[in-house]
DNA sequence: CTGTTAGCGCATTCAG
DNA sequence: CTGAATGCGCTAACAG
């Protein structure tokens, strides 16, 4: 009976180099004091033995994980799901490890919890899509707990609550004036807004966006409807819509509840664009397939998933703390959902 | 000037709570020997240094690591976003850590690439969502690497490439038997399909599953169009379709593809039901929203990624290797998007 | 340029 | 029921 496989330790590899585990260390490191023929002799015993370094004795030793966390809530939202995406890659190509911790629920009890699990884990850095002020709030204690200053970047954060987190986002405000200017342009004696959970920053945000544009023009702001990011509240939202003869611009504050709405309207029998015109915000990748293709305000994913984790390395990096916000232009598409007003 | 701020070890609690480091262990752990005054001395200390267990020491010493890894490809679509959600969950609830490598394309190095990443760390097991034939080759070459066997979990995977490998996945031929028989039913004469790419096994099954219902029935099987799961690429499709009269019912192989059919249709001036039914897969939260209301076939994602963590959790404590198909059954949900034809 | 010596924080023997 | 010793695999000083 033989020995038990073991995965090989760098004790093994250096045994076979005939050098010390030192030296393999260095190799390993890409440290430069190493002659060229030793590396090599090095090299080829690593690639004999298939040899893989220990994560957890390399974090031991150096108190350092190569591991982000991602605090997340809910990643089934296109918005969110497209975010992951991005982060993983960017935190590929930094040399970063992403570690996952989703939140139950949107309080403080859940995300404190999560943030619990990720610095148990040793992450360098965290990054949180978690969206709620009081879940911030939470955040914001446990920061005070930590000894250093943990780096941390905010996505979508209210910037208001935690002014000393540093965030990602794109310009709320900004997208939603240019889909209500857009509908204003279009002749539209108001603009209607089906808007997101007001414990959303993004969803107040947008709001804020709408109404300031609203008032700029003089015109008269109605009551917001509320929704909850979904088709379904889009729909109902949309049919309290439908049944006044007044509205003829609504702006949704995400294409999702976008969807919602243009059903309601067609059920009602209130053609789109031609009676009623409406706005989404995301520009999610069946947007144009909708019926009609929906205007859209588009925020670039994958670049806000880039600019968070070249914010996080950079704090990871230099150990100091960022502030401020980081904000992304947005873009109106228009496509078939809107048009001018007609008498 | 005083001492560095360091996190609590457990020494530190030791000293405290006036015991052994190695108590503090216990405690930790549960051990059962440790008389209840002591250790609730013990927990006092740990509360009053906010004491948190390092895992990379834990790690290092066990040779478990808490978390499973999971491969993703593209987790902006909507099936595999849901899916990372379910699992997360479950991993939590099993006391898991879950970390994610995506596979940056759909290619032999590029998911090997992610499984030693996942390796490097030390995942006690792996789920993968990663849905290539030459990518589980890949993974199984890995496997072979590995001493030890790595629990593995494949979530959508082409089962007869890799037997060794136990899968979760919905019914996709019953699925799309179920769609296909319902149009059938309808009275139409034949059934078209929009495909996933062949790369994709889930929808070579779903595929597979529409033939044979058709053939089953003694009708025709026409060449199914080629789509790449988006909405575009079903609008593609679905132009091509709208031009051929003789099309009536077609079962798209997920419901963004229908999408794209849906406007197509709707843009050739062909009503959908009117002149031509429409069936998707996967059941999105928008698909009652769409132009007409999509009927579907539902798989429940949730229910997927929780027997999937339970294979995984089961294989981790036992050590076996499992193997075979667990698959759950599709329901269709039929609203408004078929209807029978009419002559 | 390379080897030696110490830990990193914890769990796992084995003694008491 | 509790404590002392040992090592997990690696990096970081310090020597040579």
């Amino acid at each position: 009976m033989h020995s038990v496989r073991r995965p090989p330790a760098m004790r093994d590899v250096a045994h076979l180099a005939g050098v010390s585990h030192q030296t393999v260390s260095r190799v390993v490191n890409d440290h430069p004091s190493v002659r060229s023929e030793t590396r090599a002799r090095v090299l080829a015993a690593m690639r004999a033995l298939d040899y893989q370094p220990n994560v957890a004795a390399r974090t031991l030793a150096t108190n350092r994980s190569q591991t982000v966390g991602l605090v997340t809530f809910d990643t089934t939202l296109f918005g969110p799901s497209f975010m992951v995406h991005a982060i993983e890659r960017a935190a590929r190509e930094a040399g970063y490890f992403v570690s996952i911790a989703s939140a139950r629920e949107l309080n403080v009890p859940s995300v404190t919890e999560a943030i619990r699990r990720l610095r148990e884990q040793a992450v360098e850095g965290i990054i949180t899509l978690a969206p709620v002020a009081a879940a911030w709030t939470a955040l914001g204690r446990s920061l005070l707990d930590v000894p250093a200053h943990v780096p941390i970047v905010g996505m979508g954060i209210d910037v208001h609550a935690m002014p000393e987190v540093p965030m990602v986002a794109v310009d709320n405000a900004a997208g939603a004036g240019l889909a209500t200017r857009h509908l204003i342009a279009l002749g539209h004696r108001t603009v209607h807004h089906v808007a997101g959970p007001p414990e959303w920053p993004e969803a107040r945000e947008r709001m804020a966006g709408w109404q300031a544009a609203l008032e700029a023009a003089g015109l008269p702001v109605p009551r917001a409807l509320p929704g909850d990011w979904s088709a379904r509240s889009g729909y109902a939202a949309g049919r309290a819509l439908a049944a006044d003869p007044a509205v003829t611009a609504v702006f949704c504050g995400n294409d999702q509840m976008a969807i919602g709405v243009l059903r309601a309207m067609h059920e009602a029998g209130r053609a789109v664009p031609g009676a009623v015109s409406v706005v989404g915000f995301d520009d999610m990748p069946e947007a144009p397939y909708l019926q009609p293709p929906l205007t859209t305000v588009r925020q670039d994913f994958a670049e806000l998933g880039r600019r968070s984790m070249h914010l996080l390395v950079t704090q990871i990096a230099t150990g100091v703390r960022q502030t401020g916000q980081h904000r992304s232009a947005p873009d109106l598409v228009v496509r078939e959902s809107t048009s001018a007003l007609a008498f």
